[in-house]
Order: C-alpha cells, then sequence, then structure tokens
DNA sequence: CAACTGACGATAG
DNA sequence: CCTATCGCCAGTT
C-alpha cells in the first residue's frame, strides 16, 4: 500500500522535530510543500502516528496550543512534552519563542 | 459511485 | 473579539 509523495514527506518532516521542540500543522505542511496543507497533516497523524511511530506529541497548533481536547488526549500529549523539556504558561501555551523548531535548513524535495 | 470527515490555518467582514 | 468560508485530500462509509 503506497503512500502519497506527500504523506511521505509530512512524515519525513514530523520524523526531523527534534525532541524538547515542536512545529505547527501548518509549518509542519509548509515544509513538506504545501503551506495550505495544514489538514493534512491532521489526517496523516491520525493514520501514521502509530504506525510509523511518529514523534505525533511535538505537532501543535498555531497559537503554541495542544488542540486535542482535555479528557482526550491533551493530558498525554502535554506530559509527553513536558518529559522533554516543553514548559507551558499558566494557561498552557508554549513559547515558540523557546520551543518552536527551526530547521536549519529547509527540505529538498527535488534532487 | 457520492458524501463526509478531520488534533488546521488564512482570510474576510 | 467573533463567526463563516475555503483550501487541502486520503480514507471511510
Amino acid at each position: 500500500m503506497g503512500k502519497h509523495v506527500f504523506t511521505e514527506r509530512v512524515i519525513e518532516v514530523i520524523r526531523a522535530i527534534p525532541e524538547g521542540k515542536v512545529c505547527s500543522y501548518g509549518k509542519v505542511a509548509a515544509l513538506a510543500g504545501n503551506s495550505r496543507a495544514a489538514r493534512q497533516v491532521v489526517r496523516i497523524l491520525h493514520i501514521y502516528s502509530q504506525k510509523e511511530g511518529l514523534p505525533w506529541q511535538r505537532v501543535v497548533n498555531r497559537e503554541g496550543r495542544i488542540s486535542l481536547k482535555k479528557g482526550q488526549g491533551y493530558e498525554r500529549q502535554r506530559k509527553l512534552l513536558e518529559r522533554e523539556g516543553v514548559e507551558f504558561s499558566f494557561d498552557g501555551q508554549i513559547g515558540f519563542e523557546d520551543y518552536l523548531w527551526m530547521p536549519e535548513s529547509a527540505f529538498n524535495w527535488d534532487e
């Protein structure tokens, strides 16, 4: 069962997020080559997080918040991130100044 | 086959 | 501040 090219790229980008850093859905999509495909990233996380052993917890929304609802994964994701050193503000926001992943260089998808 | 569904995000009003 | 509307598209029903 072959994955689509974009799917493969998204998986590669998510794998590249280092421990202790986070990235947004939209930015993952942009790095994978389509800045408007944030929803694809959501879909891919659903389908492949477990299957591919992805560091899914490192993908948060553009506000630096966990998108999962409380009682539906929020606590689990937060604990995983805190365990890697990511800190949350009093109202549950992650400071992008400190924790947003900034790739050294853009991904080269054509070579 | 058509319709619906997402852990999103940019934009317009 | 808010709500509404798209773009995106594989997988599921």
